[in-house]
DNA sequence: CGCTTACTTGACATTGGTCAATTATGGTGG
DNA sequence: CCACCATAATTGACCAATGTCAAGTAAGCG
């Protein structure tokens, strides 16, 4: 399921990534791009399913998302799983077992994924040569942060309905902000199991509260997966506010 | 409740920081003190139960704890609160605000707190100078990250007894990692409410989850306090494992 | 065509929540 | 020192949200 390809030929150019061209991300100058581009060392595809990262491993790698969805999750020792977050293109992940070493949680595609591979050794290189791309590391573990902060609250605090309106609406406002304007609807690539498992809900009563959202017309779930057709209704039910940055970093 | 010190000579010199000479914590060189101790342009004394930051705020400061307990926290709506996580000596705060400008959490004083103070204005100086600094900004907000992880998994799924066990050891390990060898016991600050907020249980619940702990000799609660007397069947139970880093950096 | 995965649904069980009353305990003003 | 008050902890009775079990349907895939 996992397939490295080293050969630079092959591999998308920075310069020419095709999420940098996205009003999403900042700008970056020639020196940063050529840094960068010097930095990764491979492109990694991974299908479908796959685990690409195990808690307890040891990875010399980074990894920023170029296309597909993933999920971050941790596993209790009888199997009960809990999901951290979801990864989006532009994401970096594996930045937390710099800590460690090793990964304290495990990391699967959702989709087909296609990811920059950088090595973590030249990390102290990024910040000692572009002082800005350091500061960008820092920002972008600091949005983690406070997006983890907000699942905190709607695991801990949000009834059923709540949490549930706050993850589609969260998902959905993640994704359109990857999509072209005109894109008029397009469906989360996620199973009811795994919005049970962001949540801490059972199945069954995932299945149940979302199918009061059905009812209220709020999302639809077909095909295995979830288009939300009331973003805003969503929101406001959940009592929460979409994230409104303008550009962020990217590494 | 809140009292700035701000004239140079009633303030703890960095270099003499008292946290620095814990085990616990890196070393640093002469220059990178000497810079720090410039960074720093005051002391903030806040009182017992008084908040230090709030949601919504514009903060123009990062904080690093110098002594006392806090926690950071986010409110819905109509009240119900979920607490994120403790801040003890050593910990930086504000870090997250760097993001959208705006304090996207509250933070309280559980004890009378000693806070130093920084311009976050002058956080880019601190990466172009000193990149060291700037990868243990990354490493302290990667940090923040892992616990919350586990945090979540806690509150998603746990149980009562399992969440509960797992945050009276993780802050028994917290608060023992900063006492002397020979501390036999200590108390945490905090009452049972502060347990249910974190762990998203109900104040009635925590109580009767927190008794049973008790009757199992695992932790005392008395004096408004908790006391821990068996953190290894504490970590046991909740099916944790308990940070084994030896030294952090501080900033 | 048959298997597997995902989704549904109803019946019932249980964890944890709500309400209400009670008991410490420490602090404060007289 | 004492009366009074507020906060924190405790407990029992009852209730509601959510979990578990079980069975069934629908769609995708080799």
């Amino acid at each position: 399921m996992l397939n490295i390809v080293d050969e630079k030929q092959k591999r998308t150019k920075c310069r020419q990534c095709p999420l940098l061209k996205m009003k999403l991300f900042r700008d970056f100058s020639g020196d940063e791009l050529g840094f960068i581009e010097n930095f990764k060392t491979g492109e990694l595809n991974a299908g479908k399913g796959s685990t690409i990262l195990v808690e307890g491993s040891h990875s010399a790698h980074l990894f920023t998302v170029l296309t597909g969805w993933g999920f971050r999750y941790k596993l209790l020792e009888d199997g009960r799983r809990q999901i951290l977050n979801y990864i989006l293109p532009g994401d970096l992940i594996g930045l937390q077992g710099s800590i460690t070493g090793e990964m304290e949680h495990s990391i699967e595609a959702l989709t087909d994924l296609t990811l920059c591979v950088f090595e973590r050794d030249r990390v102290m290189e990024l910040f000692r040569k572009f002082p800005e791309l350091g500061y960008d590391l820092t920002w972008i573990a600091a949005r983690e942060e406070c997006i983890l902060d907000e699942h905190l609250l709607s695991v801990g605090r949000r009834t059923a309905i709540e949490k549930t309106a706050y993850l589609l609406s969260f998902l959905h406002f993640r994704a359109s902000a990857l999509m072209a304007q005109d894109t008029p609807r397009f469906s989360l690539p996620i199973t009811q199991q795994h919005v049970a498992d962001t949540l801490g809900l059972s199945i069954v009563h995932t299945n149940k509260t979302i199918r009061k959202l059905v009812d209220r017309k709020l999302v639809k779930w077909l095909d295995r997966g979830c288009t939300v057709t009331n973003p805003d209704e969503l929101v406001e039910l959940a009592g929460w506010e979409p994230e409104t940055t303008k550009t962020r970093p990217i590494l």
